[in-house]
DNA sequence: GCTCTTGTTGTTATGTTGTACCATCCGCAT
DNA sequence: ATGCGGATGGTACAACATAACAACAAGAGC
């Protein structure tokens, strides 16, 4: 079982390999991609991954500070929008927050399970959960391109 | 078919009967509720379902505050949580903006297709798609208690 | 009639989330 | 050395949402 693969939220985990394995995978995908994760970048997502709960940008702004006096909203902001679209973080719209991507590299919209109590959030991948949401688009004879899926509820733990 | 039944974002159909309609069963659900559907919260319902786009709160207040000087931000957001409360509404949440629901009455979290091209959202009702989030849900001994399906994409129309 | 309670709306101010816009810097190819 | 593109610095502001308290209205019980 890698660290990744063990990123459920409400197991216990070792989170330094957990946080180190994404880290390593980013900088490999980035390396082949072509495309430059900065320190400043690396540091964002390196922040968004402490913990298996999503960080609104301004706690992210707020931890930055503490060792890049220069951090303001855009430079948060402009981080996480390259880390979205370079895939190794999502976006969880029903919290306005951000969380690091336990299948960086395939590109995916993410699944999510939210805990209301704990916060903890962790990130599935159904295919058949992929399919119905596919064929309910084909039915409506909708193109989809993203796929917006958070289930809010109480996690194992907190549900007991 | 009825008017509500032919809230689909993409057809042409007979809007002021759908809003009609809507409206109709807006009062006579909160008649036999017990709550009260006042005359501002019948207005903010009846701007809401204007169109089939989801509407940013502010956009209603500009529409509200036409007829209704007083209006001010928390006039909005009290009527639209009174509406969503009461299951006439729901939030886009990924668009931060708000919906009539073609389904009121009959408890649910909504499922949307989102047109990125022409802003029409509609509605689904997918039982496949719902007992695919009830399956997610359950493998991960997780108990939902509100799930959010937005599929953004091309619309039957624009997607030709 | 009185007044207590509950629910709704008025009103001001503020908190939270996200962007527009232009300047600056840096590495690199010409 | 010059120009170019990508990244960051920095200011201001736009967009979305709520806290907190005042005013008012209608029904319940006395």
């Amino acid at each position: 079982m890698t660290a990744r693969a063990a990123a459920h939220a409400h197991t216990s985990h070792n989170h330094r390999a957990c946080i180190d394995d994404a880290l390593a995978t980013a900088r490999e995908l980035c390396a082949t991609r072509g495309v430059q994760l900065t320190p400043l970048r690396e540091k964002v997502l390196h922040i968004v991954w402490r913990s298996h709960k999503p960080m609104g940008a301004y706690e992210v702004l707020d931890e930055l500070a503490r060792s890049h006096k220069a951090a303001r909203p855009p430079t948060v902001y402009r981080a996480l929008d390259f880390l979205m679209a370079e895939g190794l973080i999502h976006k969880i719209e029903s919290l306005n927050a951000y969380l690091g991507c336990i299948e960086a590299g395939a590109p995916h919209s993410g699944q999510f399970l939210i805990c209301q109590k704990c916060g903890a959030t962790e990130e599935i991948v159904d295919p058949k959960l992929e399919t119905a949401l596919e064929a309910a688009a084909r039915r409506a004879h909708f193109q989809p391109v993203r796929k917006v899926v958070e289930i809010s509820g109480l996690c194992a733990r907190c549900g007991k």
